[in-house]
DNA sequence: CGCATAGTTGAACTCTCTCAACAGCCGTGG
DNA sequence: CCACGGCTGTTGAGAGAGTTCAACTATGCG
């Protein structure tokens, strides 16, 4: 199995929506992937150090084993950009530089495999299913981008909180979400402040449309209610 | 030639920047853009109507000749997402979806040429160039939501619109730059109001950043300084 | 000439940010 | 065992960037 992509990220989710979809290769690739998984390096990753950095050459390809990572970028004032979070399952740093244009850090102790860069390569070189494999993955990216485009642009605050939360629980495929990620993370993912995030959380739990046991965990209780405000209703 | 790819678009400065780089099919690929041309059917839009709808079967890939276009989203109580617009020479409508996610309009009186999307899906099909092609401008896009995606999360008014300009100077290689986008369009790009891009961009213009020759025509006159703004300098 | 559309400018408002204080949790060390 | 410091999260009050509302100008087209 094959990556040489930008830099970019394949979600768990995005690959199990593309089986269900046209493409009959993609089970065929995921059925490669333990196999893939014996020949990948393991490390283990301690909560805030770092994978790689902005900069670093980007000479590996990584999966997201146990845990959770951050992809980001810095403005030289120190203003921050989160592209993504991972999640077990999830690829990252695929990339068609030669360096890297994120920075990724693991967001609580994670366990990541990784794969060298020319492994993937060869694959994709050699499968032309592979390519078109990738074609769909990035196309999905490319839709998720434009979806966050439209929340970073045009929507308010509490829009945007509501519009995480049923990203997450989505990913997580239940109404019982694990936040691993700080406050201060989720603000700079959906262009907010941290204040702002933690405020709009107790604002959505008054409203009892969520529950809030600790900062980590979050129940939804009205998800109707909670993808009527993603939307703007 | 052949783009089976997401709701996206290639900018003529994207493949320029592949030829530069590490990719040598895209010269070939370029190359067999003549005859491509001779290929399609050619149509001309008057400024305002649609090429597409959101919803509508995407069946057909595009190119514009002349003119401008612009892509856009909407929320359902009328809050709009631009993005993109594109120029000469720039492709548009690649999906592969079965269904338009964006609806494509003529910004200003436009001549488009169009290829039934079959025909790009077989050529894809057959040259395995063509993908990894498709694979490097498709990493482009991304990389530039990435940019955009800071840009709206993280920068002020001033540095959304200094990048504007920045981008607009760059896909026409000069510093006189032709606006056919009415104010409304710049600020469903940048997520801001029509009353802020006409406020900033006189500003800039009191600054000597910029001149302002009616509002369409915008020179630069301080490259430096405007990309510092975009920066956040 | 009149109307519609696009752009500019002004004034008031508001959503979110900034600054600040405080609370909760956790690991460390006395 | 508790005290302490550091970090994260919450909450409050004030400030500000950008929006909203509104008036006015300019341009183009019938």
């Amino acid at each position: 199995m094959e990556m040489r992509v930008a830099e970019t990220n394949l979600h768990r989710a995005h690959t199990q929506a593309a089986r269900r979809g046209s493409l009959p290769e993609s089970a065929q690739v995921e059925a490669g992937s333990e196999a893939l998984d014996r020949r990948g390096m393991r490390s283990v990753i301690t909560r805030g150090s770092a994978i790689f950095y902005e900069g670093d050459p980007a000479d590996w390809v990584y999966k997201v084993v146990s845990g959770a990572v951050r992809t980001s970028k810095l403005m030289a004032d120190g203003r921050r950009y989160i592209a993504d979070f991972l999640f077990p399952g999830d690829f990252f740093g695929l990339n068609d530089r030669t360096y890297r244009t994120f920075t990724a850090e693991a967001i609580c102790d994670a366990i990541i495999v990784r794969w060298p860069r020319h492994v993937f390569d060869g694959a994709v070189a050699d499968d032309p299913r592979l390519g078109r494999f990738l074609l769909t993955m990035l196309c999905g990216g490319l839709s998720v981008a434009h979806d966050r485009m439209l929340l970073l642009g045009r929507k308010t605050a509490v829009e945007r909180i509501a519009s995480f939360l049923v990203e997450m629980a989505a990913r997580e495929s239940r109404d019982r979400i694990e936040l691993p990620m700080t406050r201060a993370d989720i603000a700079d993912y959906l262009g907010l402040t941290v204040e702002t995030v933690s405020r709009i959380l107790t604002q959505l739990k008054t409203d009892r449309v969520i529950q809030l046991a600790g900062p980590t965990h979050v129940t939804i209780l009205d998800e109707a209610a909670l993808r009527g405000i993603a939307e703007g209703g």
